[in-house]
DNA sequence: TAGCAAGATTTTGTATACAAAAATTTGTGA
DNA sequence: TCACAAATTTTTGTATACAAAATCTTGCTA
């Protein structure tokens, strides 16, 4: 691999897994000897980071990994509705009900398996995936997709937080493989409702599950600037 | 200024006036000898752009200049559309009825101006990004406000290849002065509404301009692979 | 002891040299 | 003349040295 895909793949995961700490600084020398690369190819990956959204420039501390905070959360949502709701209408009226019908399918028995604790959670998150990605390839819109990956890069930072509740992910379950129907439909307003009812939900359980748990340890608050 | 930053300003406004014509390649050595600094400042210029969808990789040609082609804009304004309507309808719910009061009067004079031709359009380009600011700065919302920014890089680019129609500019002043009163209404649907007939008007008026111009000269068609 | 300034240190920005990879050209054989 | 391969040239990737800027220390003075 090369150097700087290798520095921005380390530090890119380092970030999702939490072990740089939101708010910590990347020092380019202290990274690029950890990584036992040059300071040029972690240049490269700072700086693609920060495209990303997952690194931030801090007005004199040089560049952070981007904190994450309750407040985020509320904005995010607004985009990824806007977003997601969008995707599923285009879907809706560009996709294959076929493929879509096997993933409400999919869904349902994932939905069986995890009120019977007979199903992982990465087995139910890959099938998200495997839904998000049908509908992008549906929607065929490649600025549409871009603004989306940037902004799931966001969301699985959040979701990591939040300890998923068992019951929740029954009701996500249920709620993707309506999403999946309505799309098979072919009925853009369905599918964009469906999609809507969804993220509410989801939101709803996020300010619950942070509600219950310690707002501290759940999320990172920037600290003050005085 | 860092020649870093006076790279990506001088590659950026090049690519945007046409002087870096869509499909040409950019060459490293090239432009830092042109620009007058090393490699690595217009490498990391390059990777900005690239970020910023200005720039593509291209399969076996390094990187060049995004193309746009009439396919794009469909895809552009799917994403527009989802994004501005979604920006005023939270504009609507969050913002400063006066503020959007007060743009809907200078939209309504603007047009006027126009038809009596005493407007000039850099006036009323300059009112449309008041708006526009006005809407982000109301709706709060930074990753939002994120996405907008870098499609309306892309759609820049766009209106600069279309002749703007003197008759459709002074429909779009009136639909504008639209939307503002909507927002100001504090009607997120209205709103909504009012942005969404807004962009299909905007775009039907693009299509059309499309099919008068000779599409060659309008729209650069990604060449053919073989 | 508080505040400030001068120096020291760290950190970032830039240039450049070198290495590796890719693309193009050139030459040779069929 | 065409195809293929070898060699050359160009282009990109990486390391490193040096410069400039910013931050942090330290020590002086009021």
């Amino acid at each position: 691999m090369r150097a700087g895909e290798l520095a921005y793949q380390s530090l890119r995961s380092d970030i999702m897994e939490g072990m740089l700490a939101p708010g910590s600084v990347i020092a380019e020398v202290e990274q690029s000897e950890r990584l036992g690369v040059s300071r040029t190819p972690v240049r490269e990956a700072i700086s693609r980071l920060l495209a990303e959204g997952l690194a931030e420039p801090a007005p004199g501390r040089g560049v952070i990994v981007a904190p994450i905070s309750l407040a985020n959360v509320y904005a995010l949502f607004e985009l990824r509705t806007s977003l997601d709701s969008t995707a599923a209408a285009l879907a809706a009226r560009r996709g294959d009900s076929k493929v879509f019908k096997e993933l409400a399918q999919a869904f349902e028995e994932a939905s069986f398996a995890l009120h019977r604790g007979e199903a992982s959670l990465a087995e139910y998150y890959s099938l998200v995936d495997e839904l998000d990605t049908a509908i992008d390839t549906a929607a065929n819109n490649r600025y549409l997709h871009q603004a989306q990956t940037s902004l799931r890069t966001q969301l699985t930072r959040i979701r990591k937080l939040s300890k998923a509740n068992p019951i929740r992910l029954e009701q996500a379950a249920e709620e993707h493989a309506q999403i999946a129907r309505c799309i098979a439909s072919g009925d853009p307003q369905l599918a964009e409702a469906a999609t809507r009812l969804h993220l509410a939900n989801a939101l709803y359980a996020i300010e619950e599950a942070a509600a219950s748990q310690s707002q501290h340890s759940l999320f990172n608050h920037p600290e003050p600037t005085a």
